[in-house]
DNA sequence: CTTCGAAAGTGAACAGTGTTAGCAATTGCT
DNA sequence: AGCAATTGCTAACACTGTTCACTTTCGAAG
C-alpha cells in the first residue's frame, strides 16, 4: 500500500502515457480538426491501437473531456501569468493584460477554444457547467478576483435599481467569491462585463468578423476600454 | 424541354422529398443533437435507406449545409418579419425589434443556432462565409440595412481617428450597402454595433451565462440600449 | 399505345468509427 | 519464486459515409 504516498514507477508510466495521449489528441484537434480527433488515430499515433486507451479513459468521451480539462487549466495558467507581469497595486493594468491574453490564447488556439466554448450544443458537452470545483471555474476565477479587487479600488457605478428576479440568481455567484462580501448590484456589473468580454473575444475567435475586418485587434482595445470603465478603471 | 417552365409533377414530389430531408434532419438535431444526423437515421425516418438520398444531396455535408442555408433564410425571414412589425418611420423601434428577435430565435433554436453559429471550429463548415451571396448575408442584410437607415437619421457620433489599417478592410464592407456611400467611420460603428450584439447574443445562446444567470433578458435590454445609443437611437 | 430513357430507390460491399470480451504478456509486490 | 494486477492485443459487433450494380417506376416522344 506504499503506491499511495510514492510515486511508484508505475505510476510514472502510467502518467506519462496519459501525458502522452493529451499531446497526441491535442496535435490532432489543431493539424486535422476535432472530427481526426479519433481513438484510433490517436492509438495509431502512438503505436498501439484503440482498445489499449480504454485503459486509460473510460470511453472516448471521456477522453475528450480530459483534455479539455487540461486545456482549460492551460487557459487559467496563462491567464495567472498575464496577470503576474503587473504588480498587484495595479489591479486595472492586470485586468487588461488577461483580458488581452484571453484574446490572444483564444486566436492562438482557435481549434481548442472551439472545443472548449462552442461545445454546448454540439455531440460531446465539455462545458464549463455549474459545479463549484468545474474545470471552468479555474480560469474564470482569475477574471473574478480581479473583478473583486477592482471592485475594492472603488471606482464601481453600479446600477441602483436592481430587477428582484436577479437576487436569488446573483446571490449563487457571490458563493464563489469566497469571503468577500461583494454587493449583489456590483456583481451584476461583474457578470455584465464578463459577458461583454467573452462575446467580443468569442465571436472574434469563431471567425463571425472575418466578413469584415481582417485585424479586429483596435475593435477589441475599443471594447477593452468599455469594460475597464465599467469596472471603475477608466486609465488607459 | 417544357420541364423548365412547367413544374412538372416530377419536380414537384422532388421538391416534396427534398423538403421532407431538411424536416427530418431539422427534427433529428433538435430532438438528438447534431451527431444524430446521420444519413442512414434520416433515411430510416422516411422509411427509404441511405444511399437514396445521394440522388437529392451528392453528400452529408451538402446536405448538411442545405439544412444551414435553409436555417439562415427561416432566420432572414423572421427577423424582416419583425422588422415590419414597426413603421419604416421609426428605424429606431425596428432595430431593437429585430435585434430582439434575433435573440429570441437563438434561445428558442438553440441546436440551429449552434450549426449555424459555432461550426467554424466544428468538422463541418457551414459558417457565413466572404462571398457577396452566400446565405448568411441573407440575414445579417436586414440588420445591416437597419443600421444604414439609422445613420441617414444622423445622431451617429462616429470616431474621428481610424486606423489607416482599416480603410482598405471597410471598403469591402461598404461594396455590400448597394448605393450607400456611407463613410467609413460610420461603418466601422456598423461593424463594432454587429459585434457586440452577435456577442451578446452568442454567449447567452451557448449558455456561457448558465453559471450566474437564469434569466439574463434584462441584460440583454442593457446591451441593447447601449447598441442603439452607439447608432444614434437612444429613445428607449 | 408502345417504347425508350432518365430518375429513384435498393442491397451489397468497403473503409472507417466507438466499444466490449477474452486472452497473452509484462511488471511489481509479497 | 510465485501471485496478481496492469497493460496491451486480436476479434468481433453495431454503427457511420460512400460507391457500385441492379431493379423498378414513370414521364414523354415516336
Amino acid at each position: 500500500m506504499t503506491s499511495r504516498a510514492a510515486p511508484s514507477r508505475r505510476h510514472r508510466v502510467r502518467e506519462h502515457a496519459l501525458d502522452e495521449i493529451q499531446r497526441t489528441a491535442r496535435r490532432l484537434l489543431v493539424e486535422q480538426g476535432p472530427a481526426a480527433v479519433t481513438l484510433r488515430a490517436i492509438a495509431r499515433e502512438m503505436g498501439m491501437t484503440a482498445p489499449g486507451l480504454y485503459r486509460y479513459h473510460s470511453s472516448h468521451q471521456d477522453l475528450i473531456q480530459a483534455l479539455a480539462s487540461h486545456l482549460y487549466d492551460e487557459l487559467a495558467t496563462a491567464l495567472a501569468a498575464a496577470r503576474d507581469e503587473h504588480p498587484a497595486s495595479e489591479p486595472g493594468q492586470r485586468m487588461r493584460a488577461v483580458c488581452r491574453q484571453l484574446r490572444r490564447w483564444a486566436l492562438a488556439h482557435p481549434r481548442e477554444f472551439g472545443l472548449l466554448f462552442a461545445k454546448p450544443l454540439t455531440d460531446t458537452d465539455t462545458a464549463p457547467g455549474n459545479a463549484a470545483h468545474d474545470p471552468g471555474w479555474r480560469f474564470g476565477g482569475v477574471i473574478l478576483e480581479l473583478m473583486v479587487q477592482l471592485w475594492h479600488r472603488g471606482g464601481i457605478h453600479p446600477p441602483a435599481d436592481l430587477d428582484t428576479a436577479w437576487i436569488t440568481q446573483l446571490e449563487e455567484v457571490r458563493e464563489h467569491l469566497a469571503g468577500e462580501d461583494v454587493p449583489l448590484n456590483v456583481i451584476y456589473v461583474f457578470v455584465a462585463s464578463w459577458a461583454r468580454l467573452f462575446g467580443a473575444v468569442a465571436v472574434e475567435a469563431f471567425g463571425h468578423l472575418d466578413f469584415a475586418l481582417t485585424n479586429p485587434e483596435p475593435l477589441f482595445e475599443h471594447t477593452l476600454q468599455d469594460i475597464l470603465t465599467a469596472l471603475g478603471d477608466p486609465t488607459g
